[in-house]
DNA sequence: AATATTTATCGTAATATTGCAATAATATAA
DNA sequence: TTATATTATTGCAATATTACGATAAATATT
């Protein structure tokens, strides 16, 4: 079907499920890697550091601002775009959280 | 297309990117919350714990398994599903890195 | 051996994702 | 206003994902 039976989850579990479905693409990733080095925020060159055409960038930007991942704000006739750390917070909160919980039960199984 | 252009991006990229989609399904982001409320590593009842079909299930175990999220060992006529560190290291390590970063920048924009 | 239990695989339908060319929309510059 | 630059949207083709019924495979039990 490929349709995903959300409601059948609690609103944590889908939210984190979005956050990581937003990472889950090696030019998603490399955007955030981009953002992350330029030391200023930036703008329309994410297109000439990728080997993928303008539309697809634009389509994966626009996938990362849904999920929360970063945010636009315009800027003369191009846009500015940089990291939303709220997400990420709540993306490092969880795998801190989980490392912490497998930490106490190491070597009960498997 | 539907086909990711993974030769275009750096294997450390792909691999974040893999583990993250990994984790971009609520139920298998559910299964990993289980394997962790769980005190033993848990086997066949997480069918009775979510709400999908036993395939469907074992189809979300397999890719978990596949991106090295969780490992599963023959238990007799079971199988024992336990969640995988290192990968959870990974993230784990990743998404502090991000955090660290977007702190020493704080700011500078948007 | 026959049956039951547990998990995996196959096949299929519905939907989603990826990628890009073409084009639109928006804003700046001439 | 016309031209230029930047980003978004549309439309499409190829592939991937999600879900599940049916069934197979493997082991345990009787």
């Amino acid at each position: 079907m490929g349709v995903t039976k959300t409601e059948h989850f609690t609103d944590r579990q889908n939210q984190l499920a979005t956050l990581a479905k937003a990472l889950g693409h090696p030019a998603r990733i490399a955007i955030l890697d981009y953002l992350l080095e330029v030391d200023a925020c930036i703008c329309g060159d994410i297109v000439n550091e990728l080997p993928l055409a303008q539309p697809t960038i634009s389509q994966h930007l626009k996938e990362l601002k849904n999920a929360g991942l970063i945010k636009g704000s315009v800027e003369g006739n191009a846009i500015c775009y940089c990291i939303d750390e709220t997400a990420l917070d709540i993306l490092q909160n969880y795998f801190v959280k989980i490392s912490t919980k497998i930490e106490d039960k190491k070597s009960i199984c498997c």
